[in-house]
DNA sequence: AAAAGGTCCAACCGCCTACAA
DNA sequence: ATTGTAGGCGGTTGGACCTTT
């Protein structure tokens, strides 16, 4: 069966957007907020796709959009990001605030992905990257940009810089199940254990309840959520990826994080210790991030190797 | 001055996931 | 469990603008 079109395509405008498109778009999204973007453009009297108008709104019209040129700061934070997500602009560009996935990636693109391709060709040997070549008969997603070879690959080609790949996926919700010991009353804000999309868990057993690695890990509104929820064993909570400071975990050290997702006592967890777990990342990845952030490799290194796998376990662990 | 080539970026396209029926 | 729809994502395109020759 077909795809259905979003919309038919018939008599409907495309290309550049008037003021006036503009405008009547945005006293609709005033009037009526955003969403049900399909039922929009009829509503809102315009002869534009519902998906045209979404990106309209969300690259252009929203009031919160930074508009102007990328900052020394930002394009920092940029490359550091994009080292560590690839090619995943959304979740980049929900690190800067005001700016859009679109001009990020634009902005990549047009200036940081060269600059950095140049860089690349000068300092990575290729023999630590993938350096395989792919063979025709093997698809190479246009998505990710990785290689879909049957083995779990974990190291990315020289095109694509020393990108952490992931499947592509999506994480708005995430289901979290904390199983807290009813012997500790004070461990109420760690969760002992947490059961990600049913498949992990990760323990964080040996925390005193004191701030720790949850509390940089998680966003300040869902331990508050979980003070309230705690005593179920299987509630459903809203966990907006976006409120993951990335941007706090890079600059971190990873440690705390490393603890919580890796603890020794766990048979289930996915110690990057193992000798059968494929090699998250290279040594010249680690090498490249410690010199470029300008920080201690011993103390790096190693924890951002064994954050990696939260990032490479895309959905599955997310 | 004008043609050619390069750059930038808004918009489009196709695919994917989440979710409701 | 299956199917259809809506929304979201990353890759790509096209045209306006800029620079070079």
């Amino acid at each position: 069966m077909g795809r259905r079109p979003c919309c038919a395509k018939e008599g409907l405008n495309r290309g550049a957007w008037t003021a006036q498109e503009d405008n009547t778009l945005r006293e609709y999204i005033r009037i009526h907020g955003e969403g049900k973007w399909r039922n929009l453009p009829k509503k809102a009297g315009l002869k534009r796709c519902g998906k045209s108008c979404r990106l309209r709104w969300l690259n252009y019209l929203r009031p919160d959009i930074k508009r102007g040129n990328i900052s020394q700061d930002e394009e920092e934070l940029i490359i550091r990001l994009h080292k560590l997500l690839g090619n995943r602009w959304s979740l980049i560009a929900g690190r800067l605030p005001g700016r859009t996935d679109n001009e990020i990636k634009n902005y990549w693109n047009t200036n940081l992905g060269k600059k950095h391709q140049t860089q690349q060709a000068r300092t990575v040997p290729d023999s630590n990257l993938c350096s395989k070549p792919v063979p025709n008969n093997i698809k190479v997603s246009s998505n990710t940009g990785a290689c879909s070879s049957p083995s779990p690959l974990k190291i990315m080609n020289s095109h694509h810089d020393h990108v952490i790949r992931t499947k592509a996926f999506r994480c708005s919700k995430v289901p979290l199940t904390p199983v807290v010991p009813q012997a500790q009353p004070n461990t109420h804000q760690h969760l002992d254990k947490i059961n990600i999309m049913g498949q992990y868990q990760y323990s964080l057993n040996n925390k005193p309840a004191e701030t720790g690695a949850l509390d940089e890990f998680f966003p300040s509104s869902y331990r508050e959520e979980d003070q309230d929820h705690n005593q179920s064993s299987d509630f459903p909570m809203n966990f907006k990826m976006g409120d993951i400071g990335l941007s706090d975990l890079l600059n971190s050290d990873f440690s705390d994080v490393c603890d919580f997702i890796f603890s020794d006592d766990n048979s289930n967890d996915l110690s990057p210790a193992s000798s059968d777990q494929p090699l998250w990342v290279s040594e010249e990845m680690l090498q490249d991030w410690t010199v470029n952030n300008g920080v201690q490799t011993n103390i790096v290194a190693p924890n951002i190797q064994c954050f990696s796998p939260l990032l490479n376990s895309g959905g599955e662990l997310l």
